[in-house]
DNA sequence: TTTTCACTTTAGAATAATTATAAACTAGAA
DNA sequence: TTCTAGTTTATAATTATTCTAAAGTGAAAA
């Protein structure tokens, strides 16, 4: 992903491109793999990699607002720590506690084949499956 | 569920019976339905509940004590939250988020027909579905 | 272009959930 | 009973995250 198509994302997802949020956005996006992280994570890294110092708040803040744009997505892990996922498809995970690693799995390599109805006149948002791993 | 098998449970456990542990126990598995609870909400209702007041660590310690023993399982929730479950079977949630609750879902009535392989020579420890809900 | 101002960033304080600490207490073996 | 490892307790500490208020900055309008 380049530089301009960063500036269109924030753009219509109507957050200002700003410094900081550019240099996230360019961590985060500018690579082809998914990407797993914590906002802690995140910040040694970007500490690591580049010469200026963003303040933990704003990568709070940023990852926040990435999220609630779509382009971002969370994924809750025992132990309280909260991972977001540059994959915001549809997807599943494992997850291996020994390594602290989370695995994305494709929405299609998971198929339910029988599920309940949601209780008293709710819908269902969505269906996240966790396989935990173990040696 | 007795005293009497409480203090069993317990004690085939590996935990000491004391006053406070009794009295957690009495108050978690002397009941009919699964019960879903933070620590937070646990206190308070043994507060409400009963004459002593137990220390807020000594409920932390317990809990985890019961969870570790096999007495209660643990649900992650977004936003946090450390529920526990005294539905110790395999099984997966609903999650309201609109009233914060927890909804079991027997095992049985989710069938997975397809699932992939765990990576790099591990195995699959357990799979947990989690369906959020919507109104 | 300058001006303007709502949106942002920042450092540090505040909060919330949980864990650690260290002293006092207690179950149960000897 | 006595003794000791396990337990409880109040409080301090820690961790992850959010709040705050002041200073800074995109970008729309003059």
């Amino acid at each position: 992903m380049k530089k301009i198509d960063i500036l269109k994302k924030l753009r219509s997802s109507g957050l200002r491109p700003t410094k900081q949020r550019v240099e996230i956005a360019k961590f985060l996006f500018e690579r082809e793999k998914t990407f797993h992280f914590t906002v802690e994570s995140l910040n040694k890294l970007l500490i690591k990699k580049s010469a200026s110092k963003i303040a933990l708040a704003t990568i709070y803040n940023t990852v926040h607002a990435f999220k609630t744009a779509g382009h971002l997505s969370e994924v809750e892990v025992r132990g309280n720590k909260t991972y977001f996922d540059t994959n915001v498809s549809n997807h599943h995970h494992f997850y291996d506690s020994d390594t602290s690693e989370l695995i994305d799995i494709d929405a299609n390599d998971i198929i339910i084949q029988k599920i309940p109805k949601a209780p008293n006149g709710k819908k269902i948002k969505n269906v996240e499956v966790f396989i935990n791993l173990k040696n």
